[in-house]
DNA sequence: TCGTAATCGAGACGGTACGTCCCGTCTTTTC
DNA sequence: GAAAAGACGGGACGTACCGTCTCGATTACGA
């Protein structure tokens, strides 16, 4: 999806990263919806051609800006403490991050450009989430093997979804905890 | 949402008709995304106006077209059976009714609309999945009180919806049996 | 044109005037081009149906508005003074009638119209402008039968209707003898 | 008038001369009521967007197809013979202008529409009738000194226009001769 | 005095054009 | 000679009125 590095060594650094933060800037300000590649590509002193030679739509644009504001923040959950707990932290960390930066509009947007663009399904189902898909999958197996951690997964996934689209407010540390017990209990499925 | 402003005594029942009837065979044909206001009118003889007058967009529109399509369908669950069956059952006529009308994907295109459209959102949070959100709700309190009712309903709704945005063909009824289990033991959380 | 009385004893007088003033009110309010039929139906309490009855066009209703206009004012030339003077004070009576209502308004609206359709076109040929076109006609011939009177009432309708579109405030007393004058000179073709 | 913001360098001649070229043919065909901006777009094989980047409405592109067409046309009068010879001749010009190409229809349409757009209002007093105002008062300055150019003028112009409007047909050699006997006669107003 | 019919308000209807927005591609101009 | 600036064809948007067509409520009239 992310189509990139035609011939990476010509791609400008600076240029690249001046569309990134530009369409970062624009969903932070305007919302997902109002962002176009005109106005990024003004925001970013670039043409709209540079942005259509390395991402072949807003969503694909997107999709890099949100890996790349995911990957800058470490989501590595910490090592002690009960399951619940590390999984309580893990997602009050990603909710942050959520609410500090563009990343929650974004995953949001990208979630309504799914049900259109099929490429954006496949980057989705490839697990954008909390940056790899099994971040959760592997801390589940690690401390309890008896649990089902595909289904922890995906209570998880699925929950910040449409919290994500509903009332993405209502992601705070509280409803971390809340769907830390839920995802957990529902991985005790027989 | 359903807007209906001007006093709905006076709206036509053959028009208002004909344009749901349209506007669900259009997303049958061509998917939500690629239906447009026009082509539902041409499609349903009609005046553009005439779908602008009584719904305020598209989406307004679709969500009158999926209360319709699910409202002609009894969703009552059998009342025989372990509750995991009658949840199962209640999941497997739902699944169905998605393959076999335009409501799935008509659900799956608002879900998309839900992040760009405030209204839709509110639409969607009342709970339009299973007709009326309680049904779940109902059904498990009724059966057994000591689950908690509404972290099933949450599960359920969640999974069900992030399915269809990422792959709607897996709605089917091994999939119902899955999820009425991981929902319920979602219910057990303390 | 104006299509009237296709019963003229059940066309209620009430409402007949009603519509006249309300349209004559709505040109001085909103300018010609931006009065409507549903507009002048609304404000003269009437369905639209009622004015379409009884004139095909916002053209049709204007042509006997402003006739309605023309009508109430008296515009006989005064019989003393020279043919330039009586000429002066007939075209000084006109502007003034012009300035005071929404006559000048409709004419200028009418002229506008007549490029478009067929039937303003004719009834603005027979002679709108000063009640009925023969006045200046009259006026001329009664008083110096060597005069063209043709070429006077020519000259006098068509420079003031093209003042009347490109800048209707110079139709004032200055201009009126400015006319006079020039048209008679005209008259002098041999 | 004819507005051209934009740069007007990035222009593409091609295109501009296609979307005049279609005017012209559009009014020729349909008459200029009839004309649409969209129906013009496609006759040109353009966007309709690209009409209104040039253009601010029809008025607008028909103003410039008009000056276009007259401008294409000499309409230097000749040099010998007396003024009424002279004043006749381009007089003849200008009809036999009038009656081949779409130039007649389109300044009728103008006159039409000055009563509703500021804008074409100033550009038709700027003078478009003869390309420049001021043919008929140079030429009649030139010949005779004796004579009130401006009266002239202004009898030529509000008589052409007049008949434009009312019976477009009448605009023939004819005509040409008559006009200009009453033009310059009303120039000899003291 | 009432019931029935005609009348008329209100406004829904199919339609047409508007002028705007943005897409993704192509062209020009500038550095 | 790359890339900004932005023109281009296209397609849908939501709006404004047009002139026609129901629908009820309001009359007016004959029984």
């Amino acid at each position: 999806m992310t189509q990139s590095t035609p011939s990476a060594q010509r791609r400008s650094n600076l240029k690249h990263r001046a569309i990134l933060d530009a369409a970062a800037q624009a969903v932070a300000q305007q919302g997902y919806a109002a962002v176009t590649i005109e106005g990024v590509a003004a925001l970013a002193g670039v043409g709209k051609q540079t942005i259509y030679r390395w991402w072949s739509s807003k969503a694909a644009l997107l999709v890099e800006v949100y890996s790349d504001l995911v990957s800058r923040q470490a989501l590595t959950p910490r090592s002690n403490g009960s399951l619940e707990q590390r999984l309580t932290g893990l997602l009050s960390a990603l909710f942050r991050l959520y609410r500090s930066s563009s990343a929650g509009a974004i995953l949001t947007g990208l979630i309504g450009e799914a049900s259109r663009d099929e490429q954006v399904r496949a980057v989705l189902a490839e697990g954008l989430v909390v940056g790899r898909a099994d971040i959760v999958t592997a801390l589940v197996q690690a401390a309890d093997a008896s649990l089902n951690a595909q289904a922890v997964n995906e209570v998880v996934i699925a929950v910040v979804w449409q919290r994500l689209v509903l009332q993405p407010d209502s992601l705070d540390e509280a409803f971390a905890q809340h769907l830390a017990a839920l995802a957990l209990a529902a991985g005790r499925l027989s």
